[in-house]
DNA sequence: AGGTTGTATAGACGTTTGTCTATGTCATGT
DNA sequence: ACATGACATAGACAAACGTCTATACAACCT
């Protein structure tokens, strides 16, 4: 089901976006309009765990470690994501209600090409 | 790790995106992670009609006449809208296929959570 | 044909982004 | 206490991006 509560997602087939609302929203799509952050997400949000440690992020990709991590606290500012200390070790994982927003966005355009 | 071919929508919460997949899904996220090209197709969207006038959409903007015109190029690129010239005049209206896809991917994402 | 208007392309330019190396910080174990 | 391993931050730098002006192209209208 849809969680259009607390003054969320009026979609885009209805009216559309007000500047400061698209600049929020930009943020967020920007942030998965990298390939690496983009499989970082997936990886994050598929593991049914529900969590994933970096260490086991970082050695997935050809790249340095403070690379991961940059783009791990891009996608964190994003809302994406959330990560957790525990001991050592960071714990990284997704946050549905952002992604499901921007899905509720996204959907409402078929949504209403469809209907129309 | 075998990955699925050309089909659609492998979801993020089954299994992490390949890496050509996240490239490709990752061009349109970019597309829509700036203000004004996720107004513009929120404009272009949002119109009954499914199109809207080239002419409706620049004067919307603060901003010069080409440069809406590289960002509806670039929506077009990622297959996010269509154009077509009739007279005089050019005509944006939404791919829905593509919108759908990109939320198909994020639904499955918070889908997983809740049940999980 | 020539002038006018709507849209796209080309090239330039400052800003932002993605990546790196070097270093800092935090928790652990000896 | 100190060394070690995991992650974050700082600073540098080339590449990509967003914007502009100038110009080209396309369709209309005398």
């Amino acid at each position: 089901m849809s969680n259009q509560g607390q003054g969320c997602c009026e979609p885009l087939s209805e009216e559309p976006l007000a500047k400061e609302r698209a600049e929020e929203m930009a943020t967020v799509f920007k942030a998965l309009g990298d390939p690496v952050r983009l499989r970082l997400f997936s990886m994050i949000a598929s593991k049914p765990s529900g969590e994933v440690c970096v260490c086991d992020l970082t050695p997935a990709f050809d790249l340095s470690q403070p690379t991961i991590s940059h783009h791990l606290k891009l996608l964190r500012q994003a809302g994406l994501v959330d990560s957790e200390r525990r001991g050592t070790w960071v714990y990284y994982r997704a946050r549905p209600e952002t992604a499901d927003r921007m899905a509720a966005l996204l959907a409402s355009v078929s949504a209403d090409r469809a209907s129309a």
